[in-house]
DNA sequence: ACTAGTTTTAAACACTTGTTTGAATTGTAT
DNA sequence: ATACAATTCAAACAAGTGTTTAAAACTAGT
């Protein structure tokens, strides 16, 4: 976090306050003191907290999501039908090289990220969904192409479910929710562990639906 | 929500606004006022917020960890080593049980738990870690003693990331993220296709780790 | 050195927050 | 009916919220 323009400074330190604690959690007065600046210099550079929050999550959200995009492109413009593997991996690696040992600033980014994409408030809900509709718009087309045993539905459950998964394990590393219970975070043991867990559960065979009225009573 | 006495109110009140909203967002006055009672009734019946917060999470999880380690003692009667599937639907059918149609009550109740389990505030975080706890001390070496095949830490890893499978579609029922592009929620469609991805996700192979240095650049 | 434009600042704004108070009200025994 | 406890209520409390204001300080361009 070192000095730079005021308008920067807000914007980094809103970044890490918002990151750790959330967006309602944190007052502006809690950003421009850690800032080092003026409480007015929000309103001035930005014009309220939601447009700087706003900034802050386009400045994160925007290189992965390129990053997402920029990787789908190579891929296919080597192959007409990629493995799941690597359209996974195309679509998380720009999210977990966030993750990298040592590097605070890339795992701030991280955790904004997971909040953003898990738990927005109701206002910011607006602004993260049109931040990462392009992105679903291309890779849901592309996962549905290499998995055509699923249904529309069950696929774009999965898809979700992927990102989920994804992002949520770095809200954990803000929160120290269960850090007391898993080893130390090593990037890449988790990396790993949740290109294993994913691939397996993408592939998966498409769920055979039995008809509903036998479901309202739990079988056994 | 039917009146009830003054307490009663607000607890429901409160669990159905939080389950919403979110525990920073709703102040006790939206509470008070959605409920009809007086502001001040609030810390006369609790005491504070927090304590409020408090008996509503309780209130929430107490019953569904009651169930899963219920399910579980009954399952461990029966065999004494039982299927990945059955140890799967013993925990997470107290959690599935709750999305059932019509009842927007259960309904409300498990956004509430998605919102505890994922993105607890800071305060709130440990007041939920003491209530899952048992659950998690029953449940880890169980699913342990099923997948001997994987290390302890990757087995955590995976537990975690099944609670988190579980209950993140609760929340996009409060956001109503993405429901524009899912189809209506058909509680038995998520049922079937969460078990699914989660059996594959769990059963999956242990991770083959390479040495860490091989890692830290990105292979191709 | 002077002006014009930009940025910073302290102070106040109107409003909301959780909590407390003390009187009014209700309920419940005797 | 009386006395006593439990509950409700309007009002105020101190502290915190995002935002605005107008003066001050700074930074060019001439």
């Amino acid at each position: 976090m070192e000095p730079t323009t005021t308008k920067e400074r807000i914007l980094m330190t809103g970044m890490s306050l918002f990151a750790d604690q959330g967006f309602a959690e944190i007052s502006l007065r809690a950003i421009t003191t850690a800032a080092g600046v003026n409480l007015a210099a929000v309103n001035y550079h930005f014009g309220s907290k939601t447009d700087l929050i706003r900034t802050i999550i386009q400045r994160v959200l925007g290189p992965i999501n390129a990053q997402q995009l920029q990787l789908l492109d190579d891929l296919e413009k080597t192959t007409s039908s990629p493995s799941v593997v690597a359209l996974l991996t195309a679509f998380s690696t720009p999210v977990l090289d966030l993750m990298t040992p040592q590097h605070t600033f890339e795992q701030m980014q991280a955790r904004l990220f997971s909040r953003v994409m898990i738990n927005p408030g109701n206002d910011i809900l607006q602004i993260s969904l049109e931040e990462v509709a392009t992105v679903d718009q291309r890779y849901l087309p592309a996962f549905s192409q290499v998995l055509p045993h699923l249904g529309a539905d069950e696929l774009q459950w999965r898809y979700r479910s992927t990102i989920v998964v994804l992002v949520s394990h770095w809200a954990d590393l803000s929160t120290g929710l269960y850090t007391n219970q898993l080893p130390a975070m090593h990037d890449h043991h988790y990396r790993a562990w949740m290109m294993t867990f994913l691939e397996a559960a993408l592939c998966a065979p498409a769920t055979e639906m039995i008809d509903a009225k036998h479901m309202t009573e739990k079988a056994g």
